[in-house]
RNA sequence: GGGCCCAUAGCUUAGACUGGUGGAGCACCCGGCUGAUAACCGGGAGGUCAAGAGUUCGAAUCUCUUUGGGCCCA
């Protein structure tokens, strides 16, 4: 048998009773496997780090997540859910850095690598418990038992088989590059800490002269630069070569700058606003080319030493120059800017440091500042300028600048050696590779996506720090202490049997300090040593499509899971973890990681900002699963908009999603069981039921539509519209299936013992409801697998999530869907012209009339036979259809008084009374047809022309009409003593009924009623005495007053009389049930 | 500073690609219906469709500019 649901909707008690049978079955593992064999759909998780806590926005991620694999599972793919755990990086180091007060890299080597690492060992795990929690909690079904953990070995050694495989491929390689860098922490930052910390302030500009040598007019060269500290590394200038320059000489002193008369600059003639502060003459104008291979003084003679450089100290042409802010002179210090390093590759300048690691000027730079923190000494190198008449003038500067944001400190932009991949080598195939993937929404892809790709620079992704996966790359050393003092012998090692055979000795631990083993060198009996890098975490995540199987020594095959169907993250993923997957899948495999990429919005509070702990403006989704259920956060999150778009989540907007889906769900149930349960139907009892297309139509309508419903929310999941697809469901659910169908079909359940018209309904019932829970279950996982207990009667799979997604049994004829649906919209114009009448749906009418006009989609004919539903819901005595309005509508006659004054002037009058007392109902067709009318005033007969009336039609005295669905509904609102008594005793029944509700009487127990009016209402109301006694379950009704026995007394005012009702005896059904 | 996205009723949103009198839900007011419902139905009130300009017979929709917000990058 069927069975009823808990009365009262209890989120909290049947979700943890859902989870714990998903845990005590197997359930998950089951979904799974049942499929294995089947076509695969590849998930792959991307892998939080949990060594901080999850917020709501992961309730999101792991949500859309979550509903889109457990809808293809339904839809017969095999989807392998495999956890995964980010376990490396600088945020864990960082985190272990301030529990134990390590200020920077310095303190870290003090503290010791081992200890340090095996502290960051201990903290990436520290909230794993409250993540699984959480993610079980929100019906995020993972496979936790079996992660993949970048820290393993097995992963690292996955890992460093690619970085091998890369190498061999040409696409690893060292150089020096130019990277945001702290010398406070000692550590170069990745673009997106980087971009975590950009704070606008006030800098020092300063305008140098830089005299050239051998010019004629002894002429100095302008440049412009927010960073002095850079200018003791000076190594060249660059010229646009097609940039126009002039050669001024100074014609007046001035006071806000620094230069005498006579004296001859040269800058770009563009600039000459900007730059100077001096009257000028200008000697000369020339294209930027006239100025390349010229040479001059250095301003830091020997900080630099530039032996083996011809172009050192010279003006060079570079493309990058404009004249949008500075002099159009650019100052060139290779090894503190990327367009200097580059400049400085491609024209041979020479690659020294005047800075060292801490940040301090280096020897050769000169007293006084060697030995100096460069951001201390801005205005001491203004100083030193100007005293050598070499400061044109300062100026204060408000830019955006990046900084730590540790410290806080600024970031010096400083050429570290780095390891790169090649990333700009394959523009092109990842172009090609992007193409291949859809993106939800899809103007990321040439957007914000695409754009980067076109733009796409090497990979640093060597990092000198501790906690991450160890560079696998020995360099020789010789005997000295840089792989410069070796002999080039380098090796990569690929695996723990490379190492062994390497180095013949694998650690425990791959991390460092275990992993930094000295080799012996082959070939010139030096010392090999490890890089001293590890690389960058994200590499580690953009490995996990191989990493995660162990590839290539593995048992499963990494072919089996790629390309990855379906990634989801959020946007902030677009240049990281998107990218990165991409890359790697390009540069190993030559073929994009994933086909189907879904990228989701931010969570906002309900005041639209960011949700965030200190502006306490939000409620911690944790405390919402507790009152309204996960599945109402769920719900919520997945149907308020698409799942790209940032939402704004509150209490409100679950409240909402409960009360409106869930419950209504929820109690189409159970008034479904509640009835069935009654008649003791089962769901072998369906064979009994009549042949589906023999069902009543409003049966048949039902089928066709859930299946509809059913079908176009799989087409919306197949396009990842989560969003539509719930809309499709919920509309289906509340509108058809409850307000519609449960409430149309009331009726025919009411009647004792079993039917075939019952058995339809049943049967009719139970298959939709088995259908559309089915159908809710990957968005909703935990209602409907309650539902699907309930609902299933012994029969099929014992959890919902293991069902297939429904499959339509039946369709209807077009015809009558479509019948079905005019007729809903006629009954809602019905209802609201009843209101416009206002003659309550309780007082019944004589007659409906629908006269159709060439509009109706639906004729006569089709909808014939749902006369009676509509005839039903409008209560009236009868329904036709008509063949035209004349019947319903009366003439009325008026003179037009535009044509009568001017006509008749005086008579004008005289005219029009006679005009008001034409017979309408005689006239009027007479004056439509266009024919003269003759009327007499003051005894003389005037014959008048149609256009002298203002003729119209309007509806006849007691009919009412409106338009709808291509008809024309007129009401006829003559109410006899007769109906006006049926319309009463409904009214006592619903008043009754009422009360019966309040004393909480079993729809079964027997009562007593007496109902007494203050007088006499005037219409024959007992004749109805039995309708009224049946429908309220009354063994007796008396029309008088009791005094005695009185359970309880309302009274009420009605159209006719007021009323008081009592109900007196009650006889319980079921006695044992009243005493609750 | 650059790129991408967004702005529609008090709130959440549909409509925009393909121009033709802006729809819904929540909340509010009035009325109705109801022995499954925390519901539902009808009516009312509530809109400079962020602002300005342009294209067009006609613009929420297309174009440009501005303002505000978000994200990413520098």
């Amino acid at each position: 048998m069927v069975q009823a649901p808990p009365k009262k909707y209890d989120p909290k008690a049947f979700e943890e009773e859902v989870i714990a049978k998903w845990r005590d079955e197997d359930t998950f593992r089951r979904s799974v496997e049942g499929r294995r064999g089947a076509e695969p759909f590849v998930f792959l998780e991307g892998p939080p780090t949990a060594n901080g806590l999850p917020h709501p926005g992961h309730v999101l991620t792991r949500t859309l997540k979550d509903t889109v694999c457990r809808f293809r599972t339904m839809r017969g793919r095999f989807v392998e859910r495999k956890a995964g755990w980010d376990c490396h990086g600088l945020p864990v180091e960082i985190e272990v850095q301030k529990e134990k007060g390590l200020k920077d890299v310095r303190d870290i080597e003090a503290y010791g690598i081992e200890r340090f690492n095996a502290d960051c060992r201990e903290s990436v795990f520290r909230y794993k418990d409250v993540w699984e929690r959480m993610s079980e909690r929100v019906g995020f079904w993972l496979d936790f038992d079996d992660p993949y953990v970048t820290m393993d070995d097995a992963y690292i050694e996955s890992v460093w088989w690619s970085l091998k495989t890369l190498h061999e491929k040409g696409l690893l390689f060292k150089d020096y590059k130019v990277l945001p860098y702290c010398p406070q922490t000692g550590t170069s930052y990745s673009s997106h800490e980087v971009a975590q910390g950009y704070k606008t302030v006030e800098d020092l500009s300063v305008f140098v002269k830089f005299r050239l040598k051998d010019d004629t007019d002894d002429a100095a060269v302008l440049s412009w630069t927010t960073t002095p500290w850079t200018l003791p590394g000076n190594v060249a200038l660059a010229v646009g070569k097609d940039i126009e320059y002039v050669k001024v000489r100074v014609t007046k002193p001035a006071e806000k700058a620094h230069a005498e008369v006579g004296e001859v600059l040269i800058l770009a003639k563009a600039l000459m606003k900007n730059t100077l502060r001096h009257e000028t003459e200008i000697l000369e104008t020339f294209p930027g080319s006239r100025l390349v291979g010229k040479a001059y003084e250095p301003l830091f003679p020997g900080a630099v030493d530039t032996t083996g450089s011809d172009t050192a100290h010279t003006i060079l042409e570079a493309d990058f120059v404009t004249t949008e802010d500075g002099t159009g002179v650019v100052h060139t210090a290779v090894m503190y800017g990327e367009d200097d390093f580059r400049l400085g590759e491609q024209k041979g300048l020479p690659k020294q440091h005047t800075v060292d690691l801490r940040g301090c000027f280096v020897a050769s730079v000169g007293e006084p500042l060697a030995g100096r923190y460069v951001k201390d000494v801005d205005d001491d190198v203004a100083g030193l300028l100007r005293g050598q008449g070499l400061l044109y003038r300062t100026e204060r500067y408000e830019h955006q600048y990046p900084h730590c944001w540790r410290t806080g400190h600024p970031l010096l932009y400083y050429a570290m050696e780095s390891w790169y991949v090649k990333m700009s080598g394959l523009r092109e195939e990842l172009l090609a590779a992007n193409d291949s993937v859809d993106w939800h929404p899809d103007h990321i892809k040439e957007g914000r996506f695409g754009e980067w790709l076109r733009n796409v620079k090497d990979w640093a992704i060597s990092r000198k720090r501790f906690w991450g996966t160890p560079m696998p790359v020995w360099l020789c050393h010789g005997k000295g202490d840089a792989p410069l003092d070796g002999c080039g012998k380098e090796v990569m090692v690929g695996s723990r049997e490379e190492l062994q055979a390497f180095a013949g000795n694998v650690p425990d631990d791959l991390h460092r300090p275990y992993i930094d083993i000295d080799v012996p060198c082959d070939d010139c009996g030096g010392t090999m040593r490890r890089e001293p890098y590890v690389i960058d975490t994200w590499y580690d995540s953009g490995s996990a499509h191989f990493a995660q199987w162990h590839h290539p020594k593995g048992t499963v095959d990494r072919a089996d899971h790629f390309p990855v169907d379906f990634i989801a993250e959020g946007i902030d993923q677009t240049r990281g973890w998107f990218y990165t997957l991409i890359a790697t899948g390009v540069a190993l495999f030559d073929q994009a990681t994933y086909r189907n990429v879904m990228v989701n919005g931010l969570v906002l509070a309900e005041d639209g900002q960011k949700m965030s702990k200190s502006k306490r403006n939000y409620t911690d989704p944790g405390l919402l699963f507790e009152t309204l259920g996960a599945d109402a956060v769920r719900w919520t999150l997945l149907t308020t908009s698409a799942p790209w778009a940032d939402k704004r989540f509150f209490e409100g907007a679950v409240r909402e999603a409960l009360s409106k889906f869930l419950l209504t769900l929820w109690n189409s149930y159970s008034f479904f069981s509640q009835y069935a349960s009654l008649d003791g139907w089962t769901r072998a009892d369906i064979a009994n039921a009549p042949a589906l297309d023999a069902r009543p139509r409003i049966d048949r309508w039902l089928l066709d539509r859930t299946y509809a419903a059913c079908e176009e929310a799989a087409d919306e999941m197949d396009r990842f519209h989560l969003h539509k697809a719930t809309r499709v469901l919920e509309s289906f659910v509340v509108d058809d299936l409850s307000n519609w169908y449960v409430r149309r079909v009331r009726r025919r359940l009411w009647g004792e013992g079993m039917t075939e018209d019952k058995a339809a309904c049943y049967a009719t019932l139970h298959e939709c409801l088995l259908a559309v829970v089915s159908a809710t279950a990957p968005f909703a996982p935990f209602l409907t697998e309650k539902l699907y207990m309930l609902i299933r009667d012994g029969e099929g799979p014992d959890s919902v999530h293991l069902a297939d997604w429904p499959e339509r049994s039946y369709s209807a004829p077009e015809e009558l869907v479509d019948a079905m649906a005019t007729v809903r919209g006629l009954v809602e114009a019905g209802r609201a012209l009843r209101a416009k009448v206002d003659i309550g749906v309780r007082w019944p009418l004589p007659e409906a009339v629908l006269v159709p006009t060439p509009d109706a989609k639906v004729g006569p004919e089709a909808l014939a036979p749902l006369l009676s539903v509509f005839q039903e819901e409008m209560n009236t005595k009868g329904v036709t259809t008509a063949g035209d309005l004349d019947r319903f509508l009366e003439y009325r006659i008026a003179p037009e008084p535009g044509r009568i004054g001017p006509r008749f002037k005086q008579h004008a009058r005289q005219v029009s009374a006679a005009i008001d007392s034409l017979d309408p109902a005689h006239w009027g067709p007479i004056i439509e047809r266009g024919e003269k009318v003759p009327v007499h005033v003051e005894g003389e007969e005037l014959v008048l022309e149609p256009a002298d009336f203002r003729l119209e039609k309007v509806e006849a005295e007691g009919y009412a009409s409106t338009k709808a669905e291509g008809y024309v509904l007129v009401l006829d609102t003559h109410q006899t003593p007769e109906l006006k008594a049926e319309g009463l005793a409904r009214e006592l029944v619903r008043r009754i009924q009422d009360m019966r509700k309040e004393l909480d009487l079993h729809v079964e127990d027997q009562i007593e009623v007496a109902v007494a009016f203050d007088k006499d209402p005037g219409v024959p109301v007992q004749d109805h005495e039995a309708t009224i006694r049946e429908e309220t379950r009354a063994r007796a009704l008396h029309w008088t007053r009791h005094s005695d026995d009185v359970q309880v007394e309302k009274s009420w005012t009605l159209e006719l009389a007021e009323v008081t009702i009592q109900v007196l005896t009650v006889v319980p059904a079921r006695p044992e049930e009243v005493a609750t």
